[in-house]
RNA sequence: GCCCGGAUGGUGAAAUCGGCAGACACAGCGGACUUAAAAUCCGCAGACCGCAAGGUCGUGGGGGUUCAAGUCCCCCUCCGGGCACCA
């Protein structure tokens, strides 16, 4: 028996059109990519429409697709698709996020090179999200580990040189032993490495590259009240992050010093002044440290705190730390009252905030309470809620509405009053001032590893760090190098690279070795998109100011604060750099959930992971992707089950077998506005497709729950299929069953592309379905005539009755109580109360 | 400790403005077609009582407002996330 013959037997002849997405998908997508204007947004000269940019955050190349990426893909490419449809000028670009450890470490594993890695990956994943059918302008296509794009990374940096807002400084930064590099604060997740959830993050003094962040902190944080169109979570994230506090600085002499030592303290209750009976410094403050050199019992003492607070923060238990400190014997004077005041060394004050120093008020505040209780210090009241109640329980915390006591000239005054006061007091007499401070730190960038974007600048004995001049750019980086981890950036170990001339005296230098920060990459990509090929400029001001803002953002939520932050940032540097015009790089944001696998994100070690490629492999991008969109609205996790993705090829394949049965006949009707004459299953029909179309324009311009959308579309097609013997006798109009057809062929179109195409010509229609205008919910089509109207007695559901759409409130209240049912529980009782509302529901309320 | 989410059938979920709880699916059960199976199609399906008609209960728990509460208010439990000796 020939293969031939089985084929025949096994293909039905009444049959002979099956949903085979293995077929569409790849000849569509062939055809698709064989013409790159097709997703190319219109020019800006000559584009007539109005602009939308859709953007979902770029990935890393890994070199797999996992379910989390086709999730968030899935959104953005329906919101791509729907916007084309809805006549705007998309741009929906994707690139690769391609510098970054991961390659390093599979360099050194498997012995290749991490630039051949990196391409290699991205190769394969620009493979699999063409086979996905996603709508990117490949044309725009940023890659950021290529020179093409990270000298601009340099070209930026210079640029923040000048300006101070790059900067060398010494300090302690956050060490990740098992990387080998330095890591920014935002990177740090609970004493451990970002990228090594096991490793404690160590201190170590480097000198290391900051950018000024912390100019930016009150612009950063105001701005959050305006991006209304971004979770309210992640701005919340942003803001704590931020952790603007604002307050007052008082400084305090040393009693009896003759080198007038003093010490400055932050606190945001300098109203509480007169209640202070101890002085607290930090184990790392500067002037214990001084102390501590002259003092081996004070020294002991202090590097035990130390190493106390940090095991605590290494195992993020600083909180729970019990208090305790010990006395230095030196006492200051608190310039407000006189008074002499014992300076303690306590393990609860940390020298990173603030000033590192507060000062004790143990009446007011949780900790200095504990604290003073402890050591038998002195516990004064000097806030009450009013001037005679003021034998509240101790610590009394409240500020609203509390007055001060005991408080020399400020006794009487309200908090916030006192505090505007006391601060402008201090001030005048030269030993305090109000301030403002902040959590947020000025952004580190300095990695000591290979694959990165080389800082560009050079060191020379004469001259001192020198800038490499702009005509220099892009610094290479160099190929083969030696990745082994050893202490020191690889680049320190390629002669070639380090030993440079000084562009100012010609004289040797050497190249800065470390490189920057991933981040960095990541924090202008965008922007990059509206003129992704320019080789003289990062992108030109023209375009970037038509296409920005993002009209909308969608990515994780676990970059709310790292990549949304530094992102934020760069766009107000590049902004007063005279780059860009906007202030904020997305009017809208979109954080989508987790997919998930039994209850768990899905991660190799759980064993949980669902391969993208299986699902494409069995049931085809299309019945992937909408389930992807259909198991869960998009904000909210969702749980794979594959079960749900075989239910959505199921659906497809109705819509397939009855889109291609009708197809002829939709070919062969004219089509007519005129529906008058429609018969009442005609009428129903289209009732439903334009109720369809309505709600799914809803959502699309708000909601976004895309798995109701998909929810309506089976509706759709489950009425059409139960039409079938009425169509197939007559009973619906040609011109009726072309409408529904054109109809859903045009709603499905965001969610599953490839067969949507594939229907379209089916159908007879030329040209590309995305390309057509979003169909419109014609209201008068969508109007029901008949209407279902709950009827309760005292609250409780008695019967539906159904009445004309258009009926008054006496004609349905009367055919309420007409009922049969009703009747019998409304016999013999005064109603004493009659609800009736329009459209919805008829409630009688009776006695007895 | 503080700040966000969340909890609804066997499962994913729906109910957009306080108005029929469980749409749409998945899994399940029954049936048709088939020699048989797959596929497909039709039907049933919150729980409890009942042969049935019907009744009672039901959106994490407790209270409240209302003619009417998954939805609003107060208190509590659990789960997820973020922040945290931040002075």
């Amino acid at each position: 028996m020939s293969s031939e013959q089985i084929v025949e037997q096994t293909t039905a002849p009444e049959e002979p059109k099956r949903y085979q997405p293995h077929e569409i998908e790849p000849r569509l997508q062939a055809a698709w990519d064989a013409d790159p204007s097709l997703y190319a947004a219109d020019p800006i000269a000559t584009s007539k429409k109005p602009k939308y940019y859709v953007l979902e955050m770029l990935p890393y190349p890994s070199g797999k697709l996992h379910m989390g990426h086709v999730r968030n893909y899935s959104i953005g490419d329906a919101l791509a698709r729907y916007q084309w449809m809805n006549g705007f000028n998309v741009l929906h670009p994707m690139g690769w996020d391609s510098f970054g450890l991961p390659a390093e470490n599979a360099a050194i594993k498997n012995n290749t090179a991490p630039r051949e890695w990196t391409l290699n990956n991205i190769a394969e994943m620009r493979k699999q999200m063409q086979r996905m059918g996603l709508s990117y302008d490949w044309s725009r296509e940023v890659t950021t580990c290529l020179p093409e794009y990270y000298r601009w990374n340099q070209w930026l940096f210079l640029e923040m040189l000048k300006r101070d807002l790059a900067f060398r400084r010494k300090s302690k930064v956050n060490w990740c032993p098992n990387c080998n590099t330095v890591l920014a604060n935002e990177q740090v997740i609970s004493g451990c490495c970002w990228r090594h959830e096991d490793t404690l993050v160590e201190q170590r003094d480097l000198t290391q590259w900051f950018f000024r962040i912390t100019n930016y902190a009150d612009e950063l944080l105001d701005g959050l009240d305006n991006l209304e169109g971004w979770p309210e979570k992640v701005r919340v994230m942003q803001r704590n992050w931020i952790g603007r506090s604002e307050g007052a600085e008082v400084t305090f002499a040393v009693d009896q010093c003759t080198d007038n030592m003093t010490i400055t303290v932050f606190t945001t209750r300098i109203d509480t002044i007169f209640g202070a009976s101890s002085l607290q410094l930090a184990p790392d403050h500067p002037i214990v440290q001084h102390w501590a050199s002259g003092d081996a019992e004070l020294s002991v003492e202090v590097d035990k705190m130390l190493a106390e607070q940090k095991t605590a923060r290494d195992t993020d238990m600083l909180g729970e730390l019990p208090k305790h400190g010990v006395p230095t014997g030196r006492s200051v004077i608190n310039p407000f009252t006189g008074e002499k005041l014992p300076v303690w060394i306590a393990n609860y004050v940390l020298s990173g905030y603030g000033t590192g120093a507060v000062m004790s008020v143990p009446a007011h505040d949780e900790r200095d309470f504990e604290f003073a209780t402890k050591y038998g210090l002195p516990i004064k009241r000097v806030i009450a809620p009013n001037l005679d109640t003021n034998d509240l329980p101790l610590p009394y915390t409240d500020k609203a509405e509390s007055v001060l006591i005991d408080s020399g000239e400020w006794t009487g005054e309200a908090v916030l009053e006192a505090q505007e006061k006391m601060s402008s007091f201090a001030e005048k007499n030269g030993f305090g001032k109000k301030t403002t401070t902040y959590r947020l730190k000025d952004w580190g960038v300095s990695r000591q590893r290979y694959w990165g974007t080389p800082i560009p600048v050079v060191y020379c004995d004469k001259c001192g760090m020198q800038p490499v001049p702009e005509n220099q750019l892009p610094v290479l980086l160099p190929e083969n190098v030696d990745l082994a981890v050893v202490d020191g950036s690889p680049l320190s170990r390629v002669p070639e690279f380090v030993n440079t001339t000084c562009p100012q005296c010609d004289g040797p230098a050497r190249r800065e070795t470390d490189t920057m920060d991933t981040f960095v990459d990541s924090s202008w990509y965008f922007y990059r998109y509206t003129d992704a090929r320019n080789n003289t400029a990062p992108f030109a001001s023209e375009a970037a100011n038509y296409w920005f803002p993002i009209d909308q953002y969608i990515g994780g939520v676990e970059h709310a604060i790292l990549h949304l932050i530094y992102s934020r940032y760069w766009t107000k540097v590049m902004r007063d750099i005279g780059l860009i015009k906007n202030s904020e790089p997305a009017t809208r944001l979109f954080t989508q959930g987790m997919v998930i696998k039994n209850g768990a994100k899905m991660s190799k070690s759980k064993g949980n992971v669902v391969s993208p490629d299986d699902m494409i492999a069995k049931y085809g991008a299309d019945a992937t992707r909408m389930y992807a969109l259909f198991a869960a609205p998009p904000d909210r996790d969702l749980e794979w089950q594959e079960e749900g993705v075989a239910g959505v090829y199921r659906f497809l394949s109705r819509v397939h077998r009855l889109t291609t049965k009708y197809a002829a006949l939709h070919r062969a009707t004219e089509h007519t506005q005129t529906l008058e004459g429609l018969s009442v299953d005609g009428q129903h029909l289209l009732r439903t497709l334009h109720q369809t179309i309505a709600k799914i324009t809803l959502d699309f311009s708000g909601r976004w729950h895309f798995n109701t959308c998909i929810a309506s579309i089976m509706m759709l097609v489950n009425e059409i299929s139960a039409s079938e013997a009425k169509m197939d006798a007559g009973d619906i109009s040609p011109a009726t069953i072309r409408e529904v057809f054109r109809g859903l062929v045009l709603l499905l179109a965001p969610f599953a592309p490839f067969l949507s195409q594939d229907l379209w010509t089916e159908l007879g229609h030329s040209g590309i379905v995305f390309r057509q205008p979003w169909p419109v919910a014609d209201a008068e089509l969508a109007r029901e005539d008949e209407i279902e109207i709950p009827v309760q007695v005292n609250g409780k559901l008695v019967i539906v009755i159904k009445v004309d759409a258009a009926a008054d409130a006496d004609t349905i209240k009367a055919a309420a109580k007409a009922d049969e049912k009703v009747a019998v529980r409304i016999a013999g009782k005064p109603i004493v109360k009659e609800i009736f509302v329009p459209g919805k529901m008829v409630n009688l309320v009776v006695k007895g």
